[in-house]
DNA sequence: TTAATATGATACCAAATGGTATCTCATTTG
DNA sequence: CAAATGAGATACCATTTGGTATCATATTAA
């Protein structure tokens, strides 16, 4: 799928994917697991999971006739990456607002 | 908004959206500055700068026929927020991806 | 005050998105 | 083998999204 960094963003842009995400922190599991956690049939769950993938953030390993969805932690680099570059920013920003709050209490 | 974690994930979706970010985490601009550095509409950038307001991500000051947008450093913060969740997550499949990786280079 | 400038608002459009229903295929299991 | 199970593929649908064109409004400048 290419641009990593705006499937990676994509595919956390979607809540059901998010918690999908946190799911599969805990453990992994099949698309028939993860359709029992949601209100949604598995075609829906299924293409979460194609999203998911597409941006890097799952791998699956066949097993039989299951399919085993699991986190790939490499996947989130690409939005930690983009995040850090404001670091610095934020860490200014954040701090003048304290020190602002702080003159502001006195 | 309201759910200021789904309005944030959604606003960095877009790149467009996340190159807007970039630019004004390195000087404020009005719209008319950054519709200068998009192929296209001062329409099209004002639903983007929305979608960024309603994210929290960006503020804007009203200044005589003038619209001063900056970024909010604060509204970041709901995204790492859930980004964090994973940190010993990712530290945790990183390292054991590098022992893997270590011991077949042996 | 009139014209130019900076922006907002709205109607409209094509494409993408999130979902269902349905059919097929492969693997277990009785 | 036959039936049940787990999953993929596709067609279809309503809504959202990203964009344009156009018109209206407020402020600044001539």
């Amino acid at each position: 799928m290419e641009n990593q960094t705006q499937n990676a963003f994509r595919a956390l842009a979607d809540p059901t994917r998010r918690d999908i995400v946190q799911l599969l922190a805990v453990q992994d599991m099949t698309i028939g697991q993860l359709t029992d956690r949601f209100d949604m049939t598995r075609a829906a769950v299924k293409k979460h999971l194609t999203v998911l993938s597409d941006g890097g953030l799952i791998s699956v390993e066949v097993r039989g006739r299951e399919r085993i969805n699991r986190l790939e932690p490499l996947g989130m680099a690409p939005v930690l990456d983009w995040l850090s570059y404001f670091d610095q920013f934020w860490d200014d920003r954040l701090n003048s607002l304290k020190e602002a709050v702080e003159r502001k209490s006195k």
